[in-house]
DNA sequence: ATAATTGGTTTGTAGTAAAAACCAGTTTTT
DNA sequence: AAAAACTGGTTTTTACTACAAACCAATTAT
């Protein structure tokens, strides 16, 4: 069979971009410039080890970075969408607008 | 700990709906009326296997319509989008831009 | 002294997307 | 007549992933 590469529109989807919690990650960091884990923990309604989990894949991923910090002696974490993170967030919104209703 | 219900947009995003595969087969339903079985096919790029699982995916959960008759002798199977399913289409698009970019 | 908070890690489970193999019947090609 | 290809799938297997729950160490509040 001949490869004909048609539309395949939902493979320019990015997947690590795509899973929802992700999304709201994303979308609070793209409005706040930042945010600590127990802001994004109660906001969202997860759990931490899930949260953890997001977390993690969008640092390796380099859509953010991780800044952690102690406030006295308690340690303290936030989180900013990097520039390249900013990029992807708005990439994947173009694309999705090729499969949202005209 | 007391269940405090805050904003948990990521959860009104309808996971039958959010694969792009299937978002990719709604968005062509919503266009088009009708469509078959090769037609996904091919548009799509996606394998038999993998096309007829997200079929049977979006007519179990009531989002779609399979219609099966004989051209001859030949099976031709198409698919429509039912009611709901054009009406699940657009709240998803709707919950969708809550984590979209402002 | 105990409980709660901070910010996680580790572990286990369940669901799911996807490819590949298989199928029965029909049609086309050689 | 035989082989290949098309129609529209089902079944099986693999691999990934989201998520919850349990655990943790240190600190602070009661």
């Amino acid at each position: 069979m001949s490869s004909k590469k048609v539309n395949q529109i939902h493979n320019s989807i990015n997947r690590v971009v795509h899973e929802p919690v992700r999304l709201a990650i994303l979308k609070i960091l793209t409005s706040a410039k930042e945010a600590d884990f127990n802001f994004l923990l109660t906001t969202l309604g997860v759990t931490k080890g899930n949260l953890a989990t997001h977390i993690n894949k969008l640092e390796s991923t380099g859509l953010i970075e991780v800044k952690k910090q102690f406030r006295g002696k308690i340690p303290h974490t936030s989180y900013r969408i990097t520039r390249t993170g900013r990029q992807q967030f708005q990439k994947y919104w173009e694309n999705m607008k090729a499969l949202a209703p005209k």
